[in-house]
DNA sequence: CCAGACGTTGTT
DNA sequence: GTCTGG
DNA sequence: CCAGACGTTGTT
DNA sequence: GTCTGG
């Protein structure tokens, strides 16, 4: 996935998980590109800024956060930086959009994914927490990428990874630990639940 | 056993 | 922290 | 793949 | 001869 996704249309947060109001407060000092804070809906069901970037918490540089935009969804419970956060702190990216480059040869052109209602989705995703030396606790969170579906693959080979809403208070659960059937939901949104513009 | 890796995509 | 490569 | 082992445990 | 470490 590209860096970077947009929450156009804050009006329409959905109110899913009971979190409008927190969202509309953080959207003041959101900002969707990596290494940046963006909101985040964690297990507990907060909607909290975290920032982009995920920092396993055994880290011992946290500059590996800025080489974890992303987590390939095939294998993801098998590598160190995921298998625990698989487990335990799963997150829901809201977003109502998200942006893909197609390389051509004049250049690189830029495409805007949706939903056709325009309505929000949300990106599965992971989070951890790494303490600074100071014991500052630093946030982070990472998108979970799968192969693109049929709108995607002319512009990209990745695309996020899109709950489907049936699934998204299971990925949110903190009693749900079958990894299988939490990996089952790791696949391309359906090709007629997106549609693509030029942006 | 110890040392070293641990990750993926993009720069708007 | 935990796994893997050597 | 080729070279080298052909065996296992554990710890300042 | 066959397995494993590199």
């Amino acid at each position: 996935m590209c860096g970077r996704y947009a929450l156009l249309n804050p009006n329409k947060i959905f109110d899913r998980f009971g979190t409008v109001n927190q969202l509309q407060q953080l959207m003041a000092n959101a900002d969707m590109r990596p290494t940046q804070l963006a909101p985040v809906v964690t297990m507990d069901r907060q909607a909290t800024l975290m920032r982009w970037g995920l920092i396993p918490s055994w880290a011992k540089d946290p500059a590996v956060g800025q080489k974890m935009i992303n987590a390939r969804a095939e294998g993801i419970d098998q590598k160190p930086s995921f298998r625990k956060p698989l487990r335990v702190s799963r997150c829901i990216i809201p977003a109502t959009g998200f942006y893909e480059w197609q390389a051509t040869a004049h250049g690189k052109v830029k495409y805007l994914f949706t939903r056709p209602d325009d309505e929000m989705f949300g990106f599965a995703g992971l989070c951890d927490t790494w303490i600074d030396p100071n014991g500052e606790r630093r946030e982070t969170f990472t998108i979970i990428t799968t192969a693109p579906n049929e709108i995607v693959a002319p512009v990209h080979d990745r695309m996020p990874v899109i709950l489907q809403q049936a699934d998204e208070a299971a990925w949110l659960d903190k009693d749900e630990d079958d990894v299988p059937y939490l990996l089952s939901f790791l696949k391309p949104l359906p090709a007629d639940e997106l549609v693509a513009q030029v942006a």
